[in-house]
DNA sequence: GTCTATACTTCGATAGAC
DNA sequence: GTCTATCGAAGTATAGAC
């Protein structure tokens, strides 16, 4: 029984992840992808069109895969509440099933998405799109005080892929400064999770003046 | 009079920081900042050992004074709670005037930090490490609740660097998603001072059960 | 300090056999 | 679907005159 067909554009397509990640899309070179997938040049071009046509498709596939998990916490009955911690720690188990999303992410954050098609584009929108959603509920239900929901977005996803993304260099600098144990992700998601309630909550931290 | 001599150099750096930013160390083209700064390659080459020496030097540069600032504050005489307000103030400022700090920071985090030299590493620790003290302070002083100090430091630096990082892009995004004025950027410099103040006060939010 | 011309290398992509 | 060999463009860096 010979192997599925499909088999080495998958490897490619994992080899692709880990190079775009660790190089940046300039910083990759075609040849290390193919040699990491353990396949020719050739082959590569064989089953993508081109550098360029690799990381899109890659993008696309991820972000579409992200977007949809967000979307189905979105969709859930619960309360906007849950939804955030939820959200929160979905998208970082996401993350910890890949981990060459954060690099990729703060890269094509840093670029302004110009590498990505517009498809791919409206995608990821959806993200913000759903958490948006969540917190204008919650502000309409009078749970949460209101708050610019792109705000609170990037406030809840932002120190996310920064964390992630950091990994062990940021063990390094933990070291240096902390006497704590290993920061555990898990502790930081609980970390965010707390942040965002406290954000996202009706007035509770007193003001000094007036 | 002739003109002084670094003005060569100095519009050599201001065009790498030009170009690093909206490309990356490795999609930078050294004929791009040559032209940009109105020199040819060869005067580059010239004031800079190499490509990856240009480099250094911005960063080196460029990371020494934020960190100088973020210390100036952390140094000054105020409770730590206005301590952070201002960091947070002042590390957004600073973005500001040189709008290619951000993007640089993303790739730099995204790759682990391993284009910076032990010494501008160093310099950058800085940065969390007065975060850490200032955290840890208030914490003793008891006007904030027990913290993990780095994860504070990431939670108030990610989503700014992000934020300023994103620019027209994300105005684009909040176009599709808000109906709200054009997001600027000083009201999420206080939207995060906010977040900070409620993530740091002692306890307020009240918990569901137990 | 400044410029022109160019050496040398790397890299994306393809041709063409099997 | 898979491989070897190679082309041609682009890119970093330098030589050497002024």
């Amino acid at each position: 029984m010979p192997r599925p067909a499909r088999v080495s554009a998958d490897r490619i397509l994992d080899a692709a992840a880990l190079e775009f990640s660790e190089r940046g899309f300039a910083g990759a070179r075609v040849d290390r992808i193919a040699r990491r997938a353990r396949v020719n040049k050739a082959m590569l071009y064989y089953h993508f069109s081109s550098k360029q046509g690799l990381y899109r498709v890659l993008l696309r596939r991820t972000f579409t895969l992200a977007a949809e998990r967000i979307r189905a916490i979105a969709a859930s009955p619960a309360s906007p509440a849950d939804k955030i911690d939820k959200i929160i720690a979905g998208f970082a188990a996401f993350i910890r099933e890949r981990d060459f999303f954060p690099a990729i992410m703060l890269r094509e954050v840093a670029e302004g998405g110009s590498r990505l098609d517009r498809e791919t584009l409206l995608t990821l929108v959806a993200v913000p799109a759903a958490v948006a959603q969540i917190v204008q509920e919650g502000v309409a239900r009078g749970t949460f005080r209101p708050i610019n929901p792109l705000f609170a977005h990037l406030t809840m996803i932002a120190p996310i892929v920064f964390y992630l993304a950091a990994g062990s260099f940021l063990g390094e600098v933990g070291a240096l400064l902390t006497h704590l144990q290993p920061l555990a992700a898990d502790d930081f998601v609980h970390h965010m999770q707390d942040v965002m309630r406290r954000a996202l909550a009706h007035d509770a931290s007193p003001r000094q003046t007036s």
